[in-house]
Order: C-alpha cells, then structure tokens, then sequence
DNA sequence: TTAATTTATGAAACGCATTTCATAGCAAGA
DNA sequence: TCTTGCTATGAAATGCGTTTCATAAATTAA
C-alpha cells in the first residue's frame, strides 16, 4: 500500500504538503494540490488510521459501557448516543461489563492508553477513588449525579423523582407501597432507597425489607414479582417499578393471575417505553434518547465538565 | 510520560529487550527482565497502544453493523458477541446505521483504513458488489446464507424455517395464514417471502399482500396489526410473526380487543425471547446468544472463510 | 576438541502521518 | 526604499513500539 511518502514523491512536492493537502491546510498552491490529488488518486491512496492516531494522539472512538447490551433502558441510551455520534463524527467503543468491575477498569485503561478519547460509563461499578485516577486521561461521563466529582455528567434527581411518585401514589390513597429495582447496589438505587425509608417513616408505616424487589430488570421479573404477591398476607396495593418493561411483565401475570389493576394493584412504571403506551401503563417518562445525545456531547467536550439535570415528566395512564 | 525509550535506558538495556519484556518473550535473562520491570513501575510506564497498533497493524478492534441498538433481537445477538468478544479479549466498534448504507460503507472504510480487524454485518444493506471489494480488508462476517460470497457467515435457513412453520400451521387446519416481518428488503425477507408464496401456492390459496404486515419489529407494532385486522373483511387465522416483542404486541392487543388466541387467531412467534415464555407464545427459537459467539469466532478468523448454519426449534406453547 | 545449536542482546530499520521550524518569495504599508 | 507580514514549501523532528538482522556468548552434539 502506498504511504504519504510515495505520493510526495509522486506528485513532486514534500510529504508536508501531502500532509496539507489531507488536512485541508490553505498553505498549498493550488497546481500542487491537484498534483497530489492525482497521485492519491492513482495510487489508491489509503492513509493509515493508526498512523494519525499515534500521531495526534487521538482516535474519534469513545467508549460506553453498558452493563447489558440487551436491556431496555441501556438499548434506548445507547441509541440516542450513537446516533448523536455518528452526528459528529465519532464511533462507539462498547463495553458490555455484565456488572464486572474488572470490564469497566479495562474501559478506564482503555482511555487511559488513548485508545478511546473519551469514556461515558451509563452505570457505575468503579468506587470513585478509582473513577477519579483515570479523570486526566481524557473525559469521563456519568450517567448519575456526580456534581461533586471530576467528571460531567448527565442525571436525574432520583430521591427527588421517587418521593414525588410516592406522594403521587399516596394521594391517590395507597398507604401499602412497594418498589421494584433492577440491582440493590449502585449511586441511583440508593438514592431511591433513601427516598422510599424517608417516605414510609413520613406517612407513618414500617419500611418493609418485603415491599422491595430486587433484580427486577426486564419483562420476565415480572412473572418473578407476582409469585412473590401472591404469598403474602399483606401485599402492597401499590407498586413503583424502575422499569416498563418489568413493569409490563407484572401487568400481564396479574391478568393471569386475576389480580386487577389498578384496583387491586397499582402499578406506576419508569422510563416511558413504547411498551407502556400500549400496555397503558401510567409511567414517569425519562427522555433517554435525550440524555443519550447529551451524554455524548458531554464526552466530546475536551475543554470543561459540566453536570446536566434532566427532569422527568409523569404520563398519568390507566394502572394507578 | 514515559516511552520505551526512557525504561530502556533506566534498566540499563536496549528497548528491543525492554519490548520483549512488554511481549513476553522468552530471550531476556532474569535478571534484566527484572530491572524492566522495576523501571516500568517506577516510571508509571504506559505503553502507547497506538503505535503498537500502527507498528503490528492491528488493534483487536472488531467492528459490529446493526440497524439498531434497541431491538431486541439484536439486543440479543450483540450479547452474544459482546461476551466472545470479552473473551478473547477483543473490543467491539458499533455502527448503528438505521439501514443508511452509508453507515455500512462507513464500517467498511474502518476496516480498509486498519481501524478494525474485521467486521461483523448483523443486518446487511449494502450490494454485494460493495461488501466484496472490501473483502481483501480483513474478515468480513454476516449474518445471513453467504455461502457463494467470499465471507464468513453464520445463518439460518429461512425458507425452510419458514416453510416447517407455514406447514405446522396448516396441519393445525389454517388455510389463511399471513405473516409479519420487519423489513420489506433484505436477504431474510425475500427467503421468507419465496417460502411464503411458494406455500400459498402449494396450497391453493392466493397470495394477498393483505396478509403480509412489514414494519413489524417491535412490541409496539402488534398493536397496528390488530388495527389492521380488524378492518379486514377476511382476516388471516394465524400469524407468523418474525420477532417475539411482535407477536408479544400482537397478544396484548388481541386480548383488549377479545380476539381470543388461538382460537380466534394463531400466533407463532420468533426468536424464543424471554416475553414469549412469559407470554407461553408458541415460537421458533432461534440461538442468538450462540450465533452471536459463532460470528465473532469466525471474525477473528484470519485464515479462512467459514459457514455455519444455524437450526431452530419448535417450542410448542399456548397460541397456536 | 570441533562443529552445530541455542540463547541473549542491541543497533537500526520499519510502520506512517503530523507538526515544528527555518527559509524564500511576494505584496502591502510606511 | 525599507519594513512588516503573509503565503508557500520542505527538511527534520516527533509520536512509539515491533521486528529484522547481525553478533556474541553459552550449550549441546559429534
């Protein structure tokens, strides 16, 4: 293949003006551009990635990493930030952790070896002593509050959200609330938990370990969560579940099961999901795709962090 | 920071030694070896993956073409791949295109220029023509019957998929059988939809493009199905639907409607995705977390192009 | 003991484009 | 006419690790 110097040659002039010529620089008479041009031309010019990489020190790769691939909620981020990339240029490194902080250091060293310019972590595993090693190699993006840390970020007030759905709930006359949450560690999950024990002591009633369901990540938990009703004496009346689709899959096994809803059983979903406009399920709406595009616009952004709160809007339907 | 030079000269040997420590190979006394190590720690070294990857000409960077990110069955397949991938310690490079092929090309161009190793094409759009010229790139791998093209690939037979299906209907005593299908384009569609008329055909029944519904990919599609089919006047009595979320859709909206399944309607779905085992919907499965290992193994195959065909599996539940 | 291997080591070439720096030519302003 | 200030151009340095090749030293085989 030839290189950038053949061309020069070729084309009678340096391989710095060749190199203008790639790069669009003004400084080059315009007879020798043509010539280069030419050259390129007849040779089947191609020039080398990895050359310009270690050469600007730069890639236009930046990474994301996503617990799952295969999941709802992330399919839905990851859509707005690759659609926000391929906007500016930019492709995606994607970095499928499963949950494994040992995938999501890879990430890190993967900035940190300048493999990726930038690196947007949609949902944390990493302690933030060990996010905050990596924050000068390039930038870091989170997908959570992280006002007081060095790194942009783009969040929703969970606490904030949470308790207003309750009190949502709780005017509605629901006295015995539960939620459903997808993993019991992480920044978010509690964040809502604090929301639900600040709620529950408020209103008067015990914080129950029973009104709150873990692992509840897709449609198939739903079936999980409905079993587990089922066997209670007293089973919430309500439930906020952090995901549509899980909150799809309880509404389908309650008509199995002859629970109704809402009149037995509210459910309150999150996310706004095409699934819950079909299913009428009453929803907190989360502009994903919206906090996709911002998340990535954050990455690009070499110069400062920045912190964006994105609010969240309920979509009142026929489950609560 | 600090290059191989700078650790060469700490450790008081050449840099050819300090790369054949950083390579592990075998040719370094002990005690040399050592010091290398030594002098990387106490410089912090970092070796700069780019010139490696412009001095091996390669960066374990395999680049992965899917219309969607948030699509289940992709969701799936990606899954598959990601995991493999982890494995042999390779990254994945995600192009989104939403079916533009000048996203395809984009992919393609990433392999020309070096900057993946090789590319899987989940959904292809582009001509063969164009995906053949890039051949000599590095492996390219799809995702469908390739096998007279100079590319890997892992497929299933859809004609016959479609035709076992079409025929299990039958037996079951449907004569108006439609289909639902996502793309109206595409190498899996026209197999399905030559199996479809081929069916109809041998039958003896008409090949209405009434009873063919495109545009069907997701959950939120089966509610304009039903839309449909109620306005006609000679609705189809079972359903091939090519994507569980679909037929999931279809389902949901039959049962607000009071179309009873399947006595009213049958519905077969696609994919053997976790809603249609909550959803006890009779479908085809098909092995995506497998093939999505499959396409990768055969991506990082340098030697040769390879063929695999993938079988589905009935699995009789509740709708047809 | 000699010949043939194997082990160990480093200089230099290689992969390739970008960028800095020095220089020359030319035009506009003083 | 003499400065300034651009425009244009190329040599050389830079980014950095891998690999080839030549050579020396140490073993093993004959």
């Amino acid at each position: 293949m030839a290189n950038i110097k053949d061309i020069a040659k070729r084309a009678g002039v340096s391989v710095t003006s060749v190199s203008r010529v790639l790069n669009n620089h003004p400084y080059v008479r315009e007879d020798k551009r043509e010539a280069v041009l030419q050259a390129m031309e007849e040779f089947n010019y191609q020039r080398n990635i990895n050359a310009v990489h270690l050469s600007k020190g730069e890639t236009l790769l930046i990474g994301v990493v996503v617990p799952f691939t295969n999941h709802p909620y992330f399919g839905l981020l990851l859509e707005g930030i690759a659609n926000e990339a391929m906007k500016n240029n930019y492709k995606l490194v994607l970095f499928q952790t499963n949950y494994e902080e040992k995938r999501e250091i890879e990430a890190l060293k993967m900035l940190q070896h300048k493999q990726i310019d930038s690196l947007i972590i949609c949902s944390r595993i990493c302690a933030w002593e060990v996010i905050s090693q990596f924050t000068e190699y390039g930038p870091i993006v989170l997908c959570e509050d992280a006002r007081n840390q060095n790194v942009s970020s783009t969040f929703i007030d969970h606490y904030m959200t949470f308790t207003n759905a309750l009190e949502y709930l709780h005017n509605k006359g629901h006295r015995k609330i539960g939620y459903c949450i997808g993993r019991r560690a992480g920044a978010n999950s509690r964040q809502r938990g604090k929301a639900y024990a600040d709620f529950v002591r408020r209103i008067g009633e015990s914080n129950s370990e029973d009104y709150v369901f873990y692992e509840c990540l897709n449609f198939e938990h739903g079936e999980e969560v409905v079993q587990r009703l089922l066997k209670m004496d007293h089973p919430p009346t309500a439930l906020l579940v952090t995901s549509d689709f899980a909150a799809a899959g309880i509404v389908t096994s309650c008509r199995e099961k002859g629970i109704r809803i809402p009149v037995d059983l509210a459910i309150m979903g999150f996310d706004n999901q095409p699934i819950a406009k079909i299913m009428h399920i009453t929803t907190l709406e989360i502009p994903l795709v919206e906090m996709g595009k911002k998340l990535l616009l954050q990455a690009i952004d070499r110069e400062s962090n920045s912190h964006q709160e994105i609010s969240v809007k309920l979509i009142e339907r026929e489950t609560v």
